[in-house]
DNA sequence: GGAGTCATGTACAAAATTGTACAGGGACTT
DNA sequence: AAGTCCCTGTACAATTTTGTACATGACTCC
């Protein structure tokens, strides 16, 4: 059976120290694993690789032989790792990403470590809602909550987004139900979308239990409502991604179980085997990845 | 970060075979393990080194400028192999291995394996109880269940050995107690070792509980009261690896937990450093491993 | 001779990796 | 158009690996 190839690389470097103590430190491993490793690496060979003293590790005459061919694998694996800083050299150029509002505004929050991920690429971000910018080159990259019939654009589940209610941290609340928390809070004044965006996640799970009352504010996207909320102007249903990061805000309740909204990454056929986009495909991914419990209001 | 130069390994075979599928079969892991490791060393490298078809995965541009290097270390990896492989033609030579009769026939009991393994050794294995041979370079290694305080003898413990009651398959005897499973057997007759052993493990144990009643048979070491035990002759305390393994044998009982004895393997200082004496330190040390359950009845 | 330091070895808990099972998509055949 | 096969992706259970904590031994210093 073939050894792994990455125990090769512990023996080297308990060679080169000639202790367990100071391999394991170089490695950025445990003394007890290198140990192992080197181990299951004699064992597989069928050979004694190292002298055991009481103080240290000393290459016997088998372990000196394969040291030879263990340092060529650590030049290839070094040509590797120089070729590989260069490889981001090659993935340049401005890519568009357009999302909503909200989440426009989550990943401009994420701009700073995207670019010194991706240095060479040149990020453009918009508030958009439209799919007319990726079929006329608007945009290269889409974040929507649907994804379109349209049989040239991919589409690449990023992770669904919770939601919660919010109120200024100062805002009076009193501890909402678990089973309907809206029904403790109908008398505090709500904040809401207009009737042309009656579609936004949680709008008519918030009109069902309001019954009937009216909304105190109503705007047409979410940074607006998010501000009003902050201002105390009442509560609001939000996304988690909104509301958890903000000292301003104080969650009401638990997530929404019923309210939440899947988050696609679109792009164009013919665009994604761009380097450039495949490479913010791939941060965006990664980014969507960790921020998982943000995004789930689990953080 | 330097990349685990395994998953360099696992890259190279998804290059070569084009499918997570066949990659994994050919490298003898499952295909999400393939999907993975290719993933995070792409993460790692921070490129994408494969084309995601629907179908197969086609390396890119940076994927195909890695692979030389990648080859390179596979060439080295396999010199390693051929390496190794030629690495036991230089443990050669005899070695003698002194145990007590009941270990050396254990022993002898794997000698077709350790042979097999250490092609070059020609094995010497001597029933013996002394020390005397250690010394006088009547053999190179010792089983023993004792360690001598002598300076220049070196001992690696090699485990332990469980004890129990055996009977031969058709003898009739009973359920006997949990608590002290001689009491309801003592009308039967036990077979032990003579007023010159009684130190041997298990002996004490038995006479206590026997509280006077004579041995029906008594003999000076195990194989003796293996074969008496075996033609029906009686009960007796075995080691589980005589007792276990013998078809014509059937315990009585649980593992005496009172009667155990280590087993140490002795070797004199200079002797240790010799390639064929550690080759076959470290057999007898992974017969042990391997063995351990049988040794402690536990198989 | 005792204390301190540094090393390895080992047991067990924690973390990471892998395998299994299944879902979904694409290509091919009928 | 439907069915089949093969592939990848994913969730979760199982397994393996690693890290932590501690014991023990050797060496050095006082």
């Amino acid at each position: 059976m073939t050894p792994n190839w990455d125990d090769l690389r512990i023996f080297l470097a308990l060679a080169r120290e000639g202790t367990l103590t100071t391999a394991a430190r170089t490695l950025g491993v445990s003394h007890p694993t290198v140990s192992r490793r080197v181990a299951v690496l004699e064992r597989q060979i069928g050979a004694r690789l190292f002298e055991r003293l009481p103080d240290r590790f000393v290459p016997t005459s088998a372990g000196e032989e394969l040291l030879a061919d263990t340092k060529a694998m650590e030049k290839a694996a070094q040509s590797i790792h120089r070729r590989s800083a260069g490889l981001s050299d090659t993935v340049s150029g401005t890519v568009r990403l357009s999302a909503g509002e909200a989440m426009a505004a989550f990943i401009a929050r994420h701009l700073a470590e995207l670019r010194e991920k991706l240095e060479q690429i040149e990020f453009e971000v918009a508030a958009s809602h439209t799919l007319a910018n990726l079929s006329r080159r608007e945009a290269d990259l889409l974040i929507r909550e649907q994804v379109p019939e349209v049989g040239d654009i991919v589409a690449r589940k990023l992770g669904r987004v919770a939601y919660a209610i919010y109120a200024a941290r100062d805002f009076p609340v009193g501890r909402p139900a678990r089973v309907d928390p809206v029904a403790a809070l109908v008398d505090h004044p709500w904040l809401g979308f207009d009737d042309d965006h009656g579609y936004m996640p949680g709008q008519q799970w918030l009109l069902e239990r309001l019954a009937g009352r009216r909304l105190a504010v109503r705007g047409n996207n979410w940074l607006v409502l998010h501000e009003a909320t902050r201002a105390g102007a009442g509560l609001a249903v939000l996304p988690c991604f909104l509301g958890e990061p903000d000292p301003a805000l104080k969650r009401v309740g638990d997530i929404i179980a019923d309210v939440f909204a899947d988050q696609w990454l679109l792009v164009h056929r013919d665009l994604r085997a761009l380097p450039r986009v495949r490479a913010v495909m791939d941060a965006v991914i990664d980014l969507f990845h960790r921020e998982r419990p943000l995004l789930e209001g689990k953080a």
